[in-house]
DNA sequence: AATATAATAAAACGAACGTTCAATTAATTC
DNA sequence: GAATTAATTGAACGTTCGTTTTATTATATT
């Protein structure tokens, strides 16, 4: 045999992309063979070299794209002029969607790093520092103006990712929580983490801060 | 050639486990290979299975161990009459020591935890639970008896095993920061987090009690 | 000194790996 | 409808994998 019908190009490698990342997220990238994923395509092992030169460079495309789809989804979701709790408030709540929404994908970015070229390492890393720089930049604007109390702003940062990151691990869609009281919860938690306060008054008020914004 | 001059069983395995942890939380328990594993240890490939009868016992051997020094640690850090705020500052502490001291266990026991067979899996899953529901019960001790304000304790568990086991994926000894800093910041943040109050003072105190005990 | 045992080397096993190549068929273009 | 291009198969390549077997040598025991 040889080509079938109904075969499409653009379908299969679209295929070829979501069974990836689904079958990395789950067993590895090493542990993946190539039959393996074609097998879960309906492919041989051969097709899947049309669409992607080499295992490795399906690994970074992977990871670069979602990358790129976490930076764009933080651009439109930014609020253009507002105070840092709100900017803050803003940055939780798309990290969180966006991580929920691709469990699988921020699993293979976030596992996956070492199986890199030290050069596409690299890149991958100024992506994501890229990303991670803005959040320093909102914590640092809040401590400035006092609305937040952090005592080290790169040191937050780090915590506040990895808790916010963490989700992924845990949550299951249509458990016990829904995605928006996850989300509330964190999002209260973050405020508390920082020591936010709105106008200069105490702790109750950021509760009710960040659940009306969930 | 056989047996070397000099050649110590003991010794050989001790060697064996450490390059282990170390080429399996640099490269992924996939990615090295006994061949590998068996060069850094400074023998042939052969001389590994008189010590571990599979690369898989291999591992599990190396996650249950680490596990098992966990839940010993914290048994023997635990306070034994204290109050919520108290042995939530004793599980940061030892929770953030034993991992920093331990960075390399700790990524493979998190990492490869996909690699084990599914009633491994279960063991080692069933030891963590073990160890984050000591947890939970803190927190839950305190917020009954209103020194907490957490809205889900189980949640608030994970956001908080979730935040500080992060702490490895960017510390590095003899760097910016001591472990003694990071841990006192780990602490001050999470006493805000669960919006700890030390006889229903407000937050200023709860740095103050945090910093104190790093 | 002889014997037993512990620790390793060396070589080999079949299986699986990522990848390449030539052949073949479906869809498209002219 | 003939020629071209797109999509895929099936077979094969050399390499590496985890593991086993057998032989050999160092050490411990008697």
């Amino acid at each position: 045999m040889a080509r079938t019908t109904g075969s499409d190009g653009e379908k299969t490698e679209a295929a070829v992309r979501e069974a990836a990342v689904n079958l990395i997220a789950r067993y590895g990238y090493e542990a993946m063979s190539m039959r393996q994923l074609a097998a879960e395509v309906g492919v041989q092992a051969a097709a899947l070299y049309r669409y992607f030169p080499t295992k490795g460079d399906l690994l970074f495309t992977l990871m670069r794209e979602h990358m790129e789809g976490l930076r764009e989804a933080w651009e439109n979701a930014r609020p253009a002029d507002a105070d840092p709790a709100e900017q803050l408030a803003a940055y939780v709540r798309n990290h969180i969607a966006f991580h929920i929404e691709r469990r699988h994908a921020t699993h293979v970015s976030n596992m996956e790093l070492r199986s890199l070229s030290p050069d596409r390492l690299t890149q991958i890393l100024r992506m994501r520092t890229a990303y991670e720089k803005d959040l320093r930049a909102i914590l640092r604007d809040g401590a400035e103006a006092g609305v937040f109390s952090v005592e080290d702003t790169g040191l937050t940062a780090m915590a506040l990712i990895q808790m916010m990151t963490g989700v992924i691990v845990w949550f299951r869609p249509g458990e016990r929580l829904s995605v928006t009281e996850v989300t509330a919860t964190y999002l209260s938690m973050t405020m508390r983490l920082v020591g936010a306060k709105i106008g200069g008054t105490e702790e109750k008020h950021v509760h009710e801060h960040a659940q009306l914004r969930a």
